[in-house]
DNA sequence: TATTGATGTTTTATATACAAAACAATTGGC
DNA sequence: GCCAATTGTTTTGTATATAAAACATCAATA
């Protein structure tokens, strides 16, 4: 009775259980056997072959490196990246970040949070340079980047201690929050502010710009990112000319959806 | 008989069929509804409100805005994402690769050819600075980067040829090759010198080593790279320091795979 | 080398997933 | 506001996917 009422009407149990297979191979470290495979489901042998037989056939599973086991195959990865351009705020926001990009010279990116972490939806290179860091797709922790703290705006005060529960925050910088009293200032300094800015002095290495972006609700459901190495970064330029070309983006891109605010 | 000779013993239909249903809508750049779907996979819409269903149950689809239509879910993200760090490559790199950012204090990639884009498996941000430029599950066309070259000086002059077949190269920077002539005069640079090196005072704001991973057959199979701005670039170290670490770290992991060769 | 246990594969009787048809609820055109 | 067409949902007889059991193959141990 615990774990499935699944018995429904409507599931059709072979695409139920293919799918099972590869939550497992997935949070698996390693590949896994066909056996291995129907005990994890507590599955016949015959059953479980036909599944695999069917996945691997179709690209979702490969050969592992050892023989007769199997791992999670490329096709995935493609729906993976599919999910990503789908995100409807991606397609909104691809032309604009584009225009900020080509305006500023400097790299931009869109993200939003997910669970505990920022998730980056796509982003647009600078031109210059043949360094080419992109994020899309990419996860990293919300607490401790600018990034984290814009989108974090959005959230109340219980919703902030909620996302602190239980969460460990260890010191990535010494400018890390490690507590939520301290998550808590970055994220009210940055409310204020309406924007989020390092820059190089502080942060040796690199600068950057964190706007966000509203919903029709006004709440905050993405992120305006622009960020480049110093050398290609006036200091001078980034309040009077950065800042305010990052924060048209975002605004234009919350208009788009919907948002009527003035901020 | 054109298309499916599909009908073996073995495969299940209903799996076959809900996952052709998850790439139909990652290709599609539009939710779908129901019948579009059933339309789609030229099957009957009771079926497919079965497949939907269980689809939905399980997060692998999720509705889309307009009411009565469908998209990818999360599920498939995390797929992807567990595709990536199940990599084998991506276990025995990950600790040098951390290694080689604490030793040197800038940011390290690891990353392999997939089609014809640079496809990162993995990154250690440098700790020093808020911008990170995450780019794990990143693809960026190979022809026209320094890590492309570097992994395409895997490839015989052939495959070089048939990579670039019906391949059109635009020009993203001055320096980007546009043709197969170009490219391949760039790979075998970077085969002859053995890494590609990039540093600010040509390409303006940022600096990146190149340097290939071999496996046991020696062949080419992934590229660490390291890259930061020119501000924590050292001009003088990257020849004496950075480079000669970041080819040990290439090797250890040409080791871990097998290699014995002694490039 | 013989023996045991485990795994991958094939067969087949039967439980069940399926598609047609009926139904319900929307939508669009006149 | 009506009609027609399209879509989402439910039912149900039947074609078929399934799991047990048999078979084949391999690995380890004595």
């Amino acid at each position: 009775m615990s774990e499935s009422a699944n018995h429904d009407i409507y599931f059709v149990p072979g695409l139920h259980r293919g799918l099972r297979i590869l939550e497992i191979l997935g949070a698996a470290k390693t590949p896994m056997s066909l056996s291995e495979i129907a005990r994890a489901m507590d599955l016949s042998r015959s059953s479980a072959f036909r599944l695999v037989y069917t996945l691997r056939q179709m690209e979702f599973l490969k050969d592992g490196e050892q023989k007769n086991t199997y791992t999670l195959g490329a096709k995935v990865l493609n729906l993976g990246f599919a999910y990503l351009s789908n995100q409807p705020i991606t397609k909104i926001a691809r032309p604009l970040l584009a225009q900020l990009r080509d305006t500023t010279g400097v790299s931009t990116h869109l993200s939003v949070l997910e669970g505990h972490n920022v998730l980056y939806l796509g982003s647009h290179q600078a031109r210059t340079g043949f360094v080419s860091n992109m994020v899309t797709g990419t996860r990293v922790e919300a607490y401790a980047t600018a990034i984290g703290w814009c989108l974090l705006s959005g959230k109340s005060e219980a919703e902030l201690a909620a996302f602190c529960k239980g969460l460990d925050m260890p010191p990535i910088t010494k400018h890390t929050p490690t507590s939520f009293q301290m998550l808590k200032a970055r994220v009210d300094q940055m409310r204020t502010d309406g924007f989020v800015v390092s820059h190089g002095f502080r942060e040796p290495g690199g600068s950057s710009i964190a706007v966000p972006v509203w919903d029709q609700a006004g709440k905050v459901v993405a992120c305006v990112n622009l960020s480049g190495p110093d050398s290609g970064f006036d200091f001078d330029k980034l309040k009077s000319f950065y800042l305010p070309e990052t924060k048209a983006t975002a605004l234009r891109i919350s208009r788009e959806l919907g948002y009527e605010g003035s901020n």
